[in-house]
DNA sequence: AACTTCCCCAACCGCCGTTAT
DNA sequence: AATAACGGCGGTTGGGGAAGT
């Protein structure tokens, strides 16, 4: 016997959200949570299913939901991370935080899709997806184990938006957090001879005394602070690989400072 | 201006794994 | 151990706006 459709189809609402059911379900979980969706949309007093308000939920109304348009170098991460991972996009999804599973699938069969080579786009589904679902899991744990700045758990808490690894750029659109695939990156920086560490200590000391002294550095860092940022990606690995440290997934402002302030040492150590 | 085609993306569907009974 | 319920995931669809004719 197969299992039962997930809500009767019985007067249950389907189709866009209004506003209106939007600040039902933000005000009911803000206030009770959603432990149990199923039960959810009866008790917030909304016609729909609990799967529909679910993804409502997850998709579209949390509050850590970034908004605007995927910039350069999330595409190239979701690039990196589905070459890896296939078509995990959930997996995907939570290395860019902010980010959804259904936003990145979509962003992929809408852009990024079109720029791989035919023969890949013909093969591009799930190069290391194995069908059991148990098994990919474990893949997933033993690249954690491998990657550790990586993270494969969508439970682990993510970057918060009160959390300087997470910079938001003055126009909201350009920020990628640093649990973005720094290995990915550095790759692709290597390629780029315009991001090696070399040349990426454009922000000097006074940029620095400026941010740090200030309450809310998100007012004065910007495009150049990601640029930045994404170009030391390769110390950072090797700052985590030479100090085997816990690797939190959100590094702040200080990290970075001391990122730049060792960048030589760090370079060097690369290079050996 | 009217019509058609294309593109984007929110939402739905059905399946699977986990958990509770 | 078997079954049902649930949450989560990936695939797919279709409405609506943009672009093209």
């Amino acid at each position: 016997m197969g299992r039962a459709p997930c809500c009767e189809k019985m007067g249950l609402k389907r189709g866009p959200w209004t506003p209106e059911e939007d600040q039902i379900l933000i005000h009911y979980i803000n206030t009770y949570g959603h432990a149990n969706w199923r039960a959810l949309p009866k008790q917030a007093g909304l016609l729909r299913c609990g799967k529909s308000c679910r993804l409502r939920w997850i998709n579209y109304l949390r509050p850590d939901i970034k908004r605007g348009n995927i910039t350069k170098e999330e595409e190239d991460a979701i690039i990196n991370l589905h070459e890896m991972l296939g078509n995990r996009w959930s997996a995907i999804a939570a290395r860019l935080p902010g980010r959804t599973d259904n936003e990145i699938k979509n962003v992929w069969h809408t852009h990024l899709k079109k720029r791989l080579p035919e023969n890949q786009q013909k093969q591009s589904h799930n190069p290391k997806r194995s069908s059991n679902k148990k098994q990919s899991k474990m893949e997933d744990a033993e690249q954690e184990q491998q990657d550790p700045i990586q993270t494969t758990n969508t439970d682990r808490p993510q970057c918060s938006s009160s959390d300087t690894s997470s910079f938001t750029t003055s126009d909201n659109n350009s920020s990628i957090s640093n649990a973005t695939t720094n290995h990915d990156m550095s790759e692709n920086n290597n390629n780029n001879n315009a991001d090696t560490p070399e040349n990426n200590l454009a922000l000097d000391e006074d940029f620095w005394s400026e941010v740090l002294s200030s309450d809310n550095s998100d007012e004065i860092i910007g495009a150049d602070y990601d640029q930045f940022r994404l170009s030391l990606s390769p110390l950072v690995t090797q700052e985590e690989g030479v100090l085997s440290s816990s690797s939190t997934m959100c590094h702040d402002m200080d990290f970075w400072y001391n990122i730049y302030s060792r960048a030589e040492e760090l370079t060097e150590l690369l290079e050996l």
